[in-house]
DNA sequence: ATCTAAGTTTAGACGCATCTAAATTTCCTG
DNA sequence: CAGGAAATTTAGATGCGTCTAAACTTAGAT
């Protein structure tokens, strides 16, 4: 029994859903990795077994030390594939993140080394994502979104890199990791947010505003 | 049934065996991958009846232009990433061979076209095996090994890439693609071939003078 | 407190890629 | 050209990773 690139993806996984501070539930895994919620159990009954997570029926997981290990190696290599990809070849960071999901299994010790090396070690990935370093302790940054923060300067701390749609309309309005900008107004109900980016006002619905993360900025 | 990076390194191996003018058995197939001619018989079926290759019982199989395309692409992306990461990266041409063994699978055609644009359309990888151009005709030019070639000015054309041993020694001895020596005397029986580099005579063994390409070169 | 809907697991299946052991075919050698 | 060695295929099995359908458990609403 080996670490497959599916083990991989599944303790990345895990680990991605409960550092947003969410229970890691069968179905929440399962949609995350587009799987049906009996292929979870399945695989959650194997890496249990490898003592990668330990495994309540009915209740959700948690991910050992040596599961914890294992998916910050993926996410070091997710990250710094990012950036180098943005980086040193190119391409749209709209694009990185897809890129980097396969390419994350392929690259060698080695490589990543050389990687992280012509960065320069670098901390954050093109979507201001921390890259947890070769060994050392690592501390993710809790954020909130744009929808649950309060009306006043901001700075863009991170986004979503899920969606290749939103970070292109992110980058045609000027909004990236390390942007300031100013939330104006809330308008209630699900209502849009209206943030001030630059010189341009924009309303953003929650479709955005949840992929957002900022944090306050004293002025 | 989709194309599996298994089924691409089938392709491959099958292509480049051919190209070596042997017939493509069962045995041969099977000593490159490091698996059980079973496994190769079992697979060899697969892609036959995907179309990739016509199949013969007992005989051997033929790679269909399908088949070919699949081999093509494949060792374009093998060869591109081995310049790359030898150029740009700056990892050992020692050590290019068995990273690119698994990168070929995972880079898009869009990482691919990157790739091949940094590196200005190369011709050749670091072993000097010719890179197949994207689209259009390709022919590999079959050159004798140092084993065969005659006494005589020769340039060096291209090295096995697959024994990092091999590729070391050579090297220190400042033997590469492109270098010009001269094969001084061929001792009968399998003995050693007498060849200068530069300024130095080697002895060379069956072990490296059947690794190593050559041209005739006038003087 | 009971019922029911949502969430989760189990059961059984499938395709991929591999193996070992046994049967078959080819082909070389005497 | 017959017999045996070598190559190849078949038979049967295994682990991975996935699925659907059915059974089960949990938790929320009446
Ligand atoms: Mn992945
Ligand atoms: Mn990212
Ligand atoms: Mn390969
Ligand atoms: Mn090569």
């Amino acid at each position: 029994m080996q670490v497959t690139d599916t083990v991989q993806d599944y303790l990345k996984t895990i680990y991605s859903i409960a550092r947003a501070g969410d229970g890691v539930h069968t179905t929440v895994i399962a949609d995350r990795l587009k799987v049906s919620p009996a292929s979870v159990t399945s695989m959650i009954k194997r890496l249990s077994a490898l003592g990668y997570l330990t495994y309540t029926r009915y209740q959700g997981v948690e991910l050992t030390d040596s599961g914890t290990e294992i998916a910050l190696e993926v996410i070091r290599h997710h990250r710094l594939l990012e950036l180098y990809l943005h980086h040193s070849l190119g391409i749209p960071w709209d694009r990185v993140h897809d890129e980097a999901e396969v390419l994350e299994h392929a690259i060698s010790e080695d490589l990543e080394d050389a990687i992280a090396r012509i960065l320069g070690d670098p901390t954050h990935d093109p979507h201001g994502d921390p890259i947890p370093p070769k060994s050392g302790v690592y501390l993710e940054v809790l954020h909130d979104t744009l929808e649950k923060a309060e009306p006043g300067p901001v700075r863009v701390e991170r986004v979503s890199d899920r969606d290749p749609e939103v970070l292109r309309h992110l980058a045609k309005i000027g909004l990236q990791p390390g942007t300031e900008i100013v939330i104006e107004r809330k308008d209630p109900y699900g209502g849009p947010v209206w943030v001030k980016v630059g010189k341009r006002r924009h309303a953003m619905g929650t479709e955005l505003t949840t992929k957002v993360y900022v944090s306050k900025v004293e002025r």
